[in-house]
DNA sequence: ATCCTCATTGGGAACGTTCCCATTGGGAAC
DNA sequence: GTTCCCAATGGGAACGTTCCCAATGAGGAT
């Protein structure tokens, strides 16, 4: 009675089954892969030609227990819905490839106790480092695992030791805004406040400041808002509901300055002819030629990029400190704002 | 003379550590991490304790070593940019989590070389599955990968062995929404189409299909454009410029809707009064007030769910058929479709 | 009292690499 | 012809787990 013939998937082959193949060594294979060059060219030719018959692919796992390190730099983001953050992966998968890195992504659905599971993971897969987009995660767990590995922030200009930072300005692109708004005329610059999120209080701080060096401080006025076009929408009606509305406004960011835009519609006013908006981000929203919104343009790719080199360097050179990276902000003017009209209004 | 004193960053603690600490053997250690249940009560606070102590985090290379397993699904998302997949991968991530697995997340940022090598980098990872969305990588190299790995695919239409489809019916998508308008009283229902992105085929011969179902064979209209904003605005204009403009228009998504919205109101239409508009894929554009478009829903969470599904079912049994899941779209009506107008139009 | 069972424990092999060190042999230098 | 050097190679240890098997001993059944 003959066994059942093997059916199994038979396992993916190793360095050793090509060094049999190849009629060397498992070190002169290993050698190979690596690209190491002192091993001759008949040694080299006879593992490649091996290697390409069995099909075989290194195995990371191996390497990286022997290694102690994985080249993996875990990247957590908050909120993948979250346009923002799409191109400031695209700056951190760039910078991560071009030193030998990959980039892993994961996400805790803006849920803190997912992330901080997620976050678990990343450090039992022995993650090189990490980088946390956005992270809704508390500052003393992040200042626990800021012991054990490199790790930067973007988004969250939280101040911990041993911690990157990548910031936009936002105090500085408010300023922008309201500079912006100056010039073309406008006094009556009313924004829609961010609340909570990311970098509002930064954005209320600069328009403030901003309105003051204008000597427009008496006309300060911030609504409650929190990064939805819902609250863009309430904002704007409360705004334009009031005797007399301003004549622009600036919205934290520009999901919530489409749902003002949509007050303004519905108030039969004109964008710009009556009243100008901005919003904050330059988003992809912004840029629909339907909307067409002048905002503030934040360096998202470049955010990623210096993100990821913060964690390489400090992968790379252990002892270095961690900084705070601060990037510029700046207008895009598009076909939302323009002169105030001396015309009635409403 | 004294060696310096040793200042590096000790090794992270090993199973090993944590067992001398707590007077047992690594085994036991290695069962109380698991969770077995084969360890005395004594044992298992002495392992818990020291464990806690020395910040003891499993190594999760190591376990995959020896498992010859990594209990990660990788994800390989062809745009990030792309906010239907945002959901997607929250179904992918939220049954991954179920199962016990992780999904990790690589991008190729639309380009097939690139998708290629994340890819290649997913299996050297030994990630136990793999799902393609969107992916534009070569059937033939999908199915040589489908050898080594179950894999699954979302969004492109494969028909290969041993390789899991999830899609949404498109043709059946396409249908509802010329039957929404052909209900309203339409029948110049003009389509603009996706060229070669996912899916247009589909949605093209479902609009053909429903069209000569609703007698309006002489009717269709196919005007070119490619899933963007800008060729569903000149796809528009070109529709619009002709002597007789059609009283309702399908754009194979969201997307190219937008851009047909803009040149319809650039012809001073107003809609749906003058003519109504459809998209596709209800993306977060569509449900934005300001622009309301009715649309076409894919269950993205599910097809999400789905592919994850599938891959880790063929995980857990090697043997399973690979197999086609279609999901059903669904109609949602929001503010772009009406009536057609009998009077003067233009 | 003796045997058996079962829960608990410990030790060693294995996973597939890399790294280090020793060995080999051929050619250059004397 | 001897010595030396260096390129090329091979073998073994190590990485931190899991898994398997053997050993131990307490307690119940006879």
């Amino acid at each position: 009675m003959s066994r059942p013939r093997q059916v199994r998937n038979s396992r993916p082959p190793t360095i050793i089954d090509v060094a049999e193949r190849a009629g060397v060594s498992k070190s002169v294979v290993s050698r190979v892969m690596r690209g190491e060059r002192s091993v001759s060219p008949s040694s080299r030719a006879a593992v490649a030609s091996a290697a390409e018959q069995l099909g075989y692919r290194a195995n990371a796992v191996a390497r990286s227990l022997v290694q102690r390190r994985t080249f993996n730099v875990g990247v957590l983001v908050s909120d993948l819905h979250n346009i923002f953050f799409a191109e400031v992966l695209d700056g951190l998968y760039a910078a991560a490839a071009e030193k030998g890195y990959r980039a892993l992504i994961t996400t805790g659905n803006r849920d803190p106790a997912a992330e901080q599971l997620a976050l678990e993971q990343l450090l039992e897969l022995r993650a090189d480092g990490v980088v946390l987009a956005g992270a809704r995660l508390g500052a003393s767990a992040i200042a626990v695992v800021a012991r054990s590995v490199p790790i930067a922030l973007v988004g969250s200009d939280l101040r911990l030791p041993d911690v990157d930072v990548v910031v936009d300005d936002d105090f500085r692109g408010a300023a922008l805004a309201v500079e912006h708004l100056v010039e073309l005329g406008h006094r009556d610059i009313a924004l829609i406040d961010g609340g909570k999120g990311a970098g509002a209080a930064e954005r209320r701080n600069g328009y403030e400041s901003a309105m003051k060096r204008a000597r427009l401080g008496a006309c300060i006025r911030v609504e409650p808002g929190d990064f939805t076009e819902e609250g863009g929408y309430e904002g704007a009606r409360r705004l334009l509901r009031r005797g007399r509305g301003p004549t622009a406004i600036f919205a934290s960011n520009d999901q919530s300055a489409v749902g003002a835009l949509n007050a303004i519609q519905e108030a039969h006013l004109e964008v710009p002819g009556d009243i100008s908006l901005m919003g904050y981000d330059n988003t992809a929203l912004a840029a629909l030629r339907h909307i067409s919104l002048t905002t503030i343009h934040q360096p998202r790719r470049q955010i990623g990029e210096m993100a990821m080199h913060a964690v390489l360097r400090r992968i790379e050179r252990p002892g270095a400190k961690a900084q705070r990276h601060v990037l510029a902000p700046k207008l895009v003017v598009r076909a939302t704002t323009g002169k105030p009209s001396r015309g009635v209004r409403r």
